[in-house]
DNA sequence: GAGTAAATGTATACCAGGTGCAGAAATATC
DNA sequence: GATATTTCTGCACCTGGTATACATTTACTC
């Protein structure tokens, strides 16, 4: 099978390239709430019925470029190696992307992803897609972490919407830092700190949130970190030792 | 101050109130998607441009209901306890309204209430406003930690994040569950559980989720709780001790 | 209590996103 | 090459939301 897309086939997807390239093209120039899709379906040479029987709403023509990222969590919890705690693979899988400086962790500064970022956070319909890759990702998440690691499901589901959540937090932190003019190598070392600092705190709960005391970093396994750095914008040097490799 | 609201006043909050019952009148009798703005407005007997003097978007018609939760996290940790921990107050918090069968944790089977809560979770432009609401909340419960505990700053936001997604995972399996048949007398012991066991691993972390060997409860400082009752339907009898009172 | 300024409401026209429909054009199949 | 099936197009249309210009009401002042 698939000896061959097909004419047809191919020019499709040459449509979808053209579309998909005509609206980020002009939304970038122009930002997304100034061109309208008759606009994008002009540039690309199509008609604005033709626009929407390849997308569905105005902001998937932003959005589909990120869909595959609503099940890349699941996808490496499945992927990860057995006997590892699903929390470990995902951590370790996030700290690769930082290395790799993939734009879904904010840790991108190329001018042109930077740009894009900049128009999906200040565009509150395009956020609103985000949200609904969110909640995908938290379903999908969930139903990995049922399966691989059996948990029950409540208890799935409660650790992916955190799981989630807390990515996605670090994510933004990232990319509000960048577009305060940081440059992505100078806040990496400060992103893995901080990403550790998250997903310890994900491993060994929000105890540490006492009232009053601060925090006993000593957790029987933890090998005694201390704050990790999250004050401002000074990058405290290197990575510090993995600690909850289990 | 406040001897009296003025009459320009008075009649701004009836001509609000006006619009907002014959908005969820129609909303519930035919559909969010099913009503227009300007039936809304003719059966408010207002102008389409007053309706949106009033409410910015369609779907604040609905939503404005539920605008003072935004901020009710945060209000509580800040009039919580002092020396108690916020998650402390915000389980025992979250356990109250579950008592009280607040709508807003799903535990509310009245027939208005449901068919309101069926239709907001069925209307996707709906569910993108309530996410809007859940951004909303863990920005004021993020300061809100920030201010009462001293919480760093990443921290702050990260554990608000968690929180906020924990606590509508919960509402939304009650609500979902009520949708099913379930009445909620039925449901609370099941909700309590769960809602348990949901602060619990918020306290205690994700460490449970280790890839083959069941989770070990003893942890020091915890009471050794089992699994609370997350598998199906059935709620497994009272609410067990409270454990992490801190 | 009349007169005036400020707020509020209305009517109308308009724009943009999105859909339904009928027919034209292109592709696949025989 | 003829035909059946997709796909594309143009057009009309609906709805949410806004701009403008004008009418009405309320509040304030003398």
């Amino acid at each position: 099978m698939d000896g061959k897309p097909g004419l047809r086939e191919r020019k499709k997807q040459r449509t979808h390239a053209a579309i998909s390239e005509a609206a980020i093209t002009l939304f970038l120039e122009h930002g997304f709430n100034q061109v309208s899709v008759a606009q994008v379906a002009e540039a690309a040479e199509v008609s604005k019925r033709t626009l929407f029987a390849y997308f569905p709403a105005k902001e998937d023509l932003v959005a589909h470029r990120l869909a595959d990222h609503e099940t890349e969590l699941a996808r490496v919890v499945k992927a990860g190696p057995p006997g590892t705690a699903p929390l470990t693979t995902l951590r370790e899988h996030f700290l690769q992307r930082l290395r790799e400086r993939d734009p879904i962790t904010g840790l991108n500064d190329h001018p042109q992803v930077l740009r894009l970022t900049r128009m999906i956070l200040d565009t509150p319909s395009l956020v609103a897609r985000m949200d609904r890759f969110k909640t995908g990702a938290e379903r999908a998440l969930a139903q990995a972490l049922q399966e691989t690691a059996d948990t029950p499901e409540l208890t799935a589901r409660l650790a992916a919407v955190q799981i989630v959540a807390v990515q996605w937090a670090l994510a933004g932190d990232n990319a509000e830092r960048l577009t305060y003019g940081e440059s992505a190598d100078a806040r990496y070392a400060g992103a893995v700190a901080d990403a550790e600092h998250a997903f310890a705190l994900l491993e060994n709960g929000l105890r540490q949130l006492t009232g009053s005391d601060s925090w006993p970093s000593d957790q029987p396994g933890d090998a005694g970190r201390s704050s990790a750095g999250q004050s401002g914008r000074s990058a405290n040097g290197s990575a510090m030792s993995r600690s909850t490799l289990r």
